[in-house]
DNA sequence: CCAAAAGTGTTCATTTTACACCCATGT
DNA sequence: ACATGGGTGTAAAATGAACACTTTTGG
């Protein structure tokens, strides 16, 4: 049913939404905005906007996740400038057009997922005058309908996108500063995952895979114990083979 | 930048795309249609259209799945009626949406990926004015200019979808009939990846995994060789540990 | 009989898992 | 000294890869 000649359609808007996903006290969260207008007003939501009309969806997602956050993304793993907003993370998660989603007009979003390191920011852009930084998984656990629109879908498939992405991509370390020691990387996954990983078998696997980490020299000072290694993220794009989130008590890792 | 009290926005078009995967020939193929009007006329490309007013994107999707083929979607994976087209799978593959890349109007379309088995039917639909299947794996080594739009690289983009979801998945038995041996199975596999397998790993490997395969008893009189038993598609949606297409000579699969 | 495909058994290498044990620091 | 987290060694268990071998058909 391609249009045959003239270039009458059924009138859309396409909008980008993020689920821009981070690491704050020992649990994972996700940046949402409080609406203030209809439909919806007064819910949180995921923050988005329309897609400019010279902007791919990859442009307007990057554009939106710097006005709520600053930070400038990495769509292509390649660079490593080591600016501080370099290893964050984004690609595009799903898109969503259920007609009635918005009541105001058709509108198809195209959905993002950031992920990025553990951010003292609340909001810190010009646009997101109500963005806060709320719990994903208490979020994921509480009612359907909690966030406007498709929103509470939205979010939990990008946590579900996040997880299964952790156990065969180096993704995790997009969580994680740009230099950062095995335990912090460890902690990732098992606030991700929800799960407990034993810290020995854990650090051989990362540090024995080529590629995954690399060797930064220095030691951190302490908190407590002995200072660990620092490493940066390295070349690798895959693990083979992947790390298996099938380890110890699903319960131990909660909260903090 | 959420609107904020007026609905202006830019106009798009909101299209779908299928990328219809089927085995024929020993051989990965793709239902193509020829254009006939511009731009892009007399290239191959996707099938496809608008998605309607009061359509989901799913829906839309399986509208135009079964427009070009006749055959009717699976969306879920749970019915299990028996009826021909019940076991053709579709999924959202991703959204393409670069300005230009339709020089008449801003157009987002959400490419979907359906697998479906082995058709006699080089095209049964209506409005399939000129569809026919083409070897998806020529088109990947071919020019990347080949097809219409960005359709290179959407086609690009499901196979490599459909290639890393064998791995993990029970999808490789979308390609086959209702009932089959594992030798078909496994052909499937070696089609799809360019690799060869283990027949007997391979056979360990599938009907040792619970929930895979469900025996359906009886035996297929056999072409050559000693006649294999029939199976159906099991309950699982995951295989656990996923199979790895890291064996033999990549070359060895290759045509018929 | 022979060729071809199905299916089972077995062996060896690799990986995972569990856990003992030492290292280096703060208090 | 002791708690805490970092890191290595190692043995048992599970898994994967390679392949010998039997079964059952068609020609």
């Amino acid at each position: 049913m391609r249009a045959s000649g003239d270039l009458s359609y059924p009138p859309a808007a396409v909008t980008v939404d993020l689920v821009i996903l981070t690491i704050r006290d020992d649990d994972l969260a996700v940046l949402l905005v409080r609406r203030s207008i209809p439909p919806f007003p007064g819910k949180l939501a995921l923050p988005g906007g329309f897609v400019g009309p010279d902007e791919s969806l990859a442009e307007a997602a990057a554009r939106e996740l710097t006005e709520e956050t600053g930070l400038i993304a990495n769509l292509e793993p390649d660079a490593d400038d080591g600016t501080p907003g370099s290893q964050v993370h984004l690609e595009q998660l799903a898109s969503y057009g259920d007609p009635g989603r918005d009541s105001r007009l058709r509108v198809v979003t195209v959905a993002y997922l950031a992920l990025a390191p553990g951010l003292p920011v609340p909001h810190a852009g010009s646009d997101a005058a109500d963005a806060s930084w709320q719990s994903a998984t208490a979020l994921l656990a509480g009612p359907p309908d909690e966030l406007a629109f498709d929103h509470n879908k939205i979010l939990a498939d990008g946590i579900e996108r996040a997880r299964s992405k952790l156990e065969y991509t180096p993704l995790a370390t997009a969580f994680c500063p740009p230099e950062f020691t095995v335990g912090q990387l460890r902690r990732v996954y098992e606030i991700v995952w929800g799960t407990s990983l034993d810290p020995r078998n854990f650090h051989r696997k990362v540090t024995g895979t080529p590629g995954f980490l690399i060797e930064v020299g220095d030691s951190t000072v302490g908190d407590r114990g002995r200072p660990a290694r620092l490493y940066r993220t390295g070349d690798a794009t895959q693990l083979h083979p992947p790390l298996l989130r099938t380890t110890s008590d699903p319960a131990e890792a909660e909260g903090g």
